[in-house]
DNA sequence: GTCTATAATTTGATAGAC
DNA sequence: GTCTATCAAATTATAGAC
């Protein structure tokens, strides 16, 4: 059943994608959810601000359950992040390069403005890298080389996006899937004690 | 000397730094740059956008000469880059996390209302792009493999840029240097002829 | 080139009936 | 929970004197 919450939620998203967060307005938002103002601040009586926070929460749990299912399907992590990228660049020529994910976007914005908005995006950030590097290190990439890989993983993908979308052109994003992938098979792995020995 | 129109880009640049393009507004950039606001259409007829466009065309330049300058001083494309994102840290962390750059920032505000602003960004990191895999070229690296490395330099930077600057946290920057460098270090290099041929 | 004054619109947010 | 009406403040932009 979808609540006039999530059409709040959902519209909120999808306008914040498109023109961000300081672009976005409450009567756009009342417009495209089909709620009125008084609608929204009977759900969120924090304002946009609060309304703002609920959209990253919820993006963020989206993505990472997005990429968690792309690495349950793909045991090796070369094939996972291969699949990713490609994934991205796909939706983002098919949406005509309209920003796949608000969170970077708004992140900006708000990192000197708004301490509840930044600690949502840090939040989103935080478990993607902690969810890619947990699946690293369960491909038995060694432990001490996942960190960094997953964090070089989230910031590839932001950066991509931001190239991608400026210059309407995927080819950065291919670009940087690659060296991605590169980082990965030269990673060092778990060395694990067989039964041999 | 400093003029008005100097002034007003300046001004205009610190305030995208810290609040974005939507979310900075004329009383502001009048009051910061101490200018009318009929000084600042005087200057730039076409309003905030062009005004906008002006300051990414500025603000462009500067990182694309900072990075030549790097390069300059460092013959090997290792040492160049480690010094390039040990500088932005470092940058990052004195100024308490203010943006370095507001050209992502604004490219993903605008990249779906304002042409003229999104063609800005482009052209910066467009400029970025050639000036890195120029380096890179120089300095023997394949040519085949520059403009790959060269675009994912950009992406990373873009990545670290909001990563540390929402976490709070110079980290993601260092560890996103650690896999630019590896990369750069396992690039294919030119195979010169030599005399001895 | 710089100034003040102001137009026209939109902003985020609230009050109170139903 | 949803609605209409409305507030005060801020927004970009312009006009015209100096």
């Amino acid at each position: 059943m979808v609540t006039t919450r999530d059409r709040i939620i959902v519209a909120t998203n999808e306008l914040f994608r498109r023109y961000g967060y300081n672009g976005t307005s409450l009567s756009q938002i009342s417009e495209a959810a089909e709620a009125t103002t008084g609608s929204i601040y009977h759900f969120f009586p924090g304002g946009k601000e609060a309304l703002g926070v609920a959209v990253i929460d919820t993006t963020g749990a989206v993505y990472r359950e997005l990429f968690e299912s792309i690495a349950a399907e793909h045991p090796d992590p070369v094939d996972a992040f291969e699949n990713f990228f490609d994934s991205a660049a796909d939706v983002l020529e098919e949406s005509d390069f309209v920003d796949p994910c608000p969170i970077g976007t708004i992140a900006r914005e708000v990192a000197n403005t708004s301490e509840p908005l930044r600690r949502a995006a840090e939040r989103a950030f935080s478990s993607w890298i902690a969810s890619a590097e947990n699946y690293l290190i369960n491909s038995d990439i060694d432990p001490d080389a996942a960190d960094d890989l997953a964090t070089m993983f989230v910031a590839t993908v932001e950066g991509g996006f931001v190239l991608s979308r400026t210059l309407r052109c995927t080819d950065p994003l291919r670009a940087i899937a690659l060296h991605v992938v590169a980082a990965v098979s030269a990673a060092p792995r778990t060395t694990h004690a067989t039964l041999a020995e």
